[in-house]
DNA sequence: CAAAATCCTACCATTATAGCAGGATTTTGT
DNA sequence: ACAAAATCCTGCTATAATGGTAGGATTTTG
């Protein structure tokens, strides 16, 4: 059930980038650096979000990386997704649609569904902007009470 | 994000023991023969539910598993942590308490507690009767006029 | 005492993860 | 023009996790 490096480093590039743009384009090293990750992987990791349209790069000189809109027209899911493939818990739901020849009688297939529901609709309705301002009322939600020591 | 197939399996299994059972032990041979899995595999699998108090062994003779309580007394999250170990999204958040050392000034952080939240929260809240007698509204719950297909 | 069944120890193949290396290409500033 | 700065592209590799298999020891019942 683990998001892997690749996508927990491709939401932390999102968010360095946000953080230290200005509207310039942030070079690769310097986002290596402040977040203290290899140039080589994170290169690989960058290269599929600009794929995804989530980044645009420019080459040469002052070239980099930055946004290709506002950070609160990101959505996580979206993002994860880039990396992860497929944000659901269970192959059969991975193709929306498509599911195993069992799924009319498979008891567990609505708890994976609803599984599957529970996450999209959490990470669906965060922005990149929630986590660049730490909107911790909405990350954290109602269980931000008894979370004090975060 | 994936549930590894022992923990899919795991639940199957529980399942399949709450619907077969009527309180004699279920054979091993049983079980595999009616969910289509290998018996060496499910072995390893259902020695982890025993070794978790989950199920009861009787060897010998007309021996088998049973459950070791009623199906709405078992939790699926507690399931689930026993053959995948946690299912945090994210290592920093396995061990409760003990964080990273840069988790004082991680922007992701709050993220990933909430999605933690919000999976514990919703199979926490889900039990193997709810599954055993196909409790679609629990499980699927707000989303279950838009799966109409499932 | 044999058959039925679980229990235990060890092994193995495949895939995914995490990451590295080297060089080609593009662009800017002087 | 051209050197420096930067991304882009292709391919490689080590390690760990997953998914499973094998063989026999042990226990219990009829």
């Amino acid at each position: 059930m683990m998001v892997s490096t690749k996508g927990r480093y491709a939401l932390t590039v999102m968010v360095d980038i946000a953080k230290n743009s200005n509207g310039e384009y942030v070079p690769l090293a310097d986002i290596a650096r402040r977040e203290n990750l290899s140039n080589k992987y994170l290169e690989s990791i960058i290269a599929i979000l600009i794929k995804g349209e989530m980044l645009i790069s420019l080459r040469g000189k002052n070239g980099g990386y930055k946004l290709s809109r506002e950070p609160k027209d990101y959505n996580i899911s979206k993002i994860l997704k880039l990396t992860e493939g497929t944000l659901a818990p269970v192959n059969c739901i991975i193709q929306d649609g498509v599911t195993c020849d069992k799924a009319a009688t498979c008891s567990t297939l609505p708890l994976w569904t609803g599984l599957d529901r529970v996450i999209e609709n959490y990470l669906g309705g965060i922005t990149l902007e929630d986590i660049v301002i730490g909107n911790r009322k909405k990350m954290l939600g109602d269980y931000c009470d008894k979370c004090s020591a975060l």
